[in-house]
DNA sequence: TAGTTTTAAATGCACATGCATCTTTTTTCA
DNA sequence: TGAAAAAAGATGCATGTGCATTTAAAACTA
């Protein structure tokens, strides 16, 4: 229970710090230059979308990693900017619903395009055929 | 040159951002409670270690991939807690010359043995055997 | 060489984040 | 039931980040 990584898994890990830094912030950066608001957004819109139902905050926490006071801001800009509501939770009075407005479902329908093209730009474009489902397994690996 | 993502680089992509998210937040909560400054100062540390010369700010932001205005002040940070020299550059009067001081070895030296040991858990005992080859061998195209 | 352009680094300002704490409500369990 | 513990969410405060701008020096270029 206390053996020492490899130089392989401290590579992999070097490189999972610098890749993600340097894929997100390109992506950041694009959707910036297309007049989109932050990832972040995108993530929360999707999320309670395939939820297809009401969410709560403390579910936008677990499945985002998001730790819960920037949760509780992220979603007052959301709300504000009228991407999201956020009513009182019927059965729950400590909570609150999460529903997408119509202009919520429309952000995630306009900004896909782009986003996805970035997506195959600074991901899909650059790894050899198979290598995104090996590397989609060993993230996978690492949520676990 | 406009074709579309997979839906296996898709799901690549969402779990780089969150795998990284994760395992970041966890090794960076276990090295703050083990005492130890942010992970950044580390890098920093490093690579200057690593180049066995003096090493120059717009560097640093070339390897780390750190905006130059956080490199500035995270220098700045460094200096003040004494792990950094920052001296007049001499060939470059609009640089300077970053060195370590023994405190910045000394950081080194102390940090590596928690840290090599949270790469272990959070990262390597993770993966399965050869895993950590095939995802050091993707993210690095991701670094192309 | 003079004038322009590019580069290195710092900084002011607005905004985002992390952390601890607080309030309210729900859950647990003696 | 009733008290204690746990959970949901908001918020104050200090700190970090992003962005644009500024200063100074170096590199081009005509």
């Amino acid at each position: 229970m206390n053996d020492l990584p490899d130089e392989t898994t401290i590579l992999a890990w070097a490189r999972l710090v610098l890749a993600a830094r340097s894929v997100l912030g390109a992506v950041e950066a694009d959707l910036k230059a297309a007049g989109f608001p932050p990832l972040g957004w995108y993530d929360v819109a999707l999320e309670v979308r395939r939820a297809g139902r009401a969410m709560r905050p403390v579910e936008i926490e677990e499945q985002l990693l998001i730790p819960q006071s920037n949760v509780s801001r992220l979603l007052d800009r959301m709300v504000a900017a009228g991407y999201l509501s956020r009513q009182p939770c019927a059965d729950d009075r400590r909570g609150f619903e999460l529903n997408l407005t119509l202009a919520g479902h429309d952000l995630l329908a306009k900004m896909w395009p782009t986003y996805r093209d970035l997506i195959q730009r600074h991901v899909g474009g650059k790894l050899q055929p198979g290598e995104a489902e090996t590397l989609a397994a060993a993230l996978g690996r690492l949520l676990d």
